[in-house]
DNA sequence: GATGAATGAGTGTTCATTCAT
DNA sequence: GATGAATGAACACTCATTCAT
């Protein structure tokens, strides 16, 4: 494994069990084994280093979905492809994502601000699937970019709690329910 | 005003602005027109200074919902009451919402803790709301503490979006279309 | 008991528990029964109530040795009441010895120079005594001052190794033997 | 000069001119041209850094008392080389023994306790030499303990007074006297 | 390229002292 | 005269970052 990427992990393992503040570069450095100077060749700080985590998990998020939301079956199965995606990479990098729900809005440098751009992007791509679903009659004619809110609310807002309550197999418990709901409403027919 | 409340509200606008480890003990204190020293006379740590406000809003949040859920009405309007609580409570203390919301579940001293378990028993009232609303024949047969831990989810979720994209009259917008997916699904009658 | 009085007391027995960085002028106040602004109203500071302490203790100390020096004894008697009151002393003010012993010398302020002028007048005494007993044949042909600072040490010595290793009934144990040595020496004759 | 003894004997200066509290560690790094945080990298804290030098001196102290002690001498001249030995180390490091004879009682952290054991130590083997010294009819029949507690007693009393009175030459001017009056007594044989 | 010893700006906290009541 | 709430200068300690080797 090369240097850069040693020092990705190790990062990426600290801040998801001690919050940014709480990692020191020298634990990054001792955990990927590499001296503390040597994270300075490849991020030139912290904040930046923490900020590639976030940054290329989103990039990962949207280009997925994006392909989701580009696979031509209908805009209900676009809908759970896309809570499959944020499960699935939840499963594969459990650390990352524990970062991104917990620290992602931390008022650090310009974190904030990419966080805000790489959420806009999915939400707009969501966005237009549920618009594309109306046209098609699909869904009911919501308002689609809150609509889009809503619903990656509901996917994170499940992740957020798996982390927090230290839930295991949370995916297999919350998916059909959050899919009953949000697709057939709470309420009784009569109601 | 009182020093302990000047200090507080001084405290809260603070750490809204900057977060918790952006914000400095003498931040604090000139902003609240009191000297450093004095802080501690009220408080026994910056920790213990942001505890303080976390908690009281989170008992602040359950003492109304349990009033809400015990009000006889409609579990259907219990719900809307409930996320009616959160948007009032945000729109009259914007800046400790924000707190909770972005900081409340940092790796701060005990705080986590503190946080978990407030929201857990919020949980566990919108959750035997649900139970009842079930049995009552309003809402459908859904499971009651998934459901419970999804609709709060969003609620908080809308609010964390509000804040963090910095959207104006954030419940106006909202409120309805959450009720209206939450309780009537996205899908068309045929899907 | 007057104010002043309490403060006094209070402060001995606070300064001999804690040191005096370990006292806090408010562990004075509260253990005296008075305001913290009150001991102000009778000690300009910290620094000067400690002085105060110890030279109360020194000028006692000075005018009960005159009186033994003075007394018409022989100076073998002399040199024992010497040690006796200190030792009475002791007995009488614990606290106020034991600040003496072990903070006495502690590079606060000008408390140092107090006690070295304090120390230096009852060596003085003493060494007028020696000098005298060697005139009358008493004592061997030593050197007056040097045997003064050498008795007085001795003292010094036992009460502070009294304190610190906390030993009660330090007096009986150590009064003859000092006498035993400091008189007829530690050698047998043939050495 | 490795960092470490740099900053070793910087400290010592310091402390043995200011006192522990009055030294900043600021002042031990810019005595010893280094940097605040690389004390910091030697010694965990100021309590420790002030503790490291009070226990090595003890123990230089002790193992030299001990190897004295098993010279094989007499009695009469293992007591004269302990009490050179501390002249010696007077001579040798004045800051250390000052620190030793000013602040080694001080309630700082568990140095007291550090200071107490240390100083037993040196008693009991000073204890062994007299016990010897009787039976090797060196000696008067005299407490061995105590006799021991007033012996070292007299010599850091001694050592004491030419710091706190700044005198020079310190041992050659009492060396001689201690000796005098420790082994022939002060009376006349009359008396 | 890699290192880790050195750095010093930055921060939470303490506590003697003041002064309005 | 007495008080104790308020103060802020002072200080130990941390840790991201640098740079000589």
């Amino acid at each position: 494994m090369g240097t850069r990427e040693k020092i990705l992990n190790a990062a990426k393992a600290q801040f998801a069990n001690k919050g940014f503040h709480g990692t020191l570069m020298s634990d990054i450095a001792q955990s990927a084994g590499v001296g503390k100077g040597t994270i300075y060749r490849y991020f030139p700080s912290k904040e930046e280093l923490f900020g590639s985590i976030i940054n290329s998990q989103l990039e990962s998020f949207e280009n997925r979905i994006r392909v989701a939301a580009n696979s031509g079956d209908s805009e209900r199965d676009v809908l759970m492809d896309i809570a499959k995606i944020h499960f699935e990479e939840y499963r594969a990098s459990k650390e990352v994502i524990e970062i991104l729900v917990m620290e992602g809005l931390n008022k650090i440098g310009d974190i904030k601000q990419d966080f805000k751009k790489g959420i806009a992007k999915i939400e707009q791509i969501v966005s237009q699937v549920i618009s594309k679903g109306i046209y098609n009659g699909v869904f009911r004619d919501v308002d689609p970019k809150r609509t889009a809110v809503i619903f990656l609310g509901l996917i994170w807002t499940v992740l957020k709690h798996g982390i927090v309550m230290e839930e295991r197999d949370l995916e297999k418990k919350y998916f059909d329910t959050i899919f009953d709901i949000i697709f057939h409403g709470l309420l009784c027919p009569d109601y």
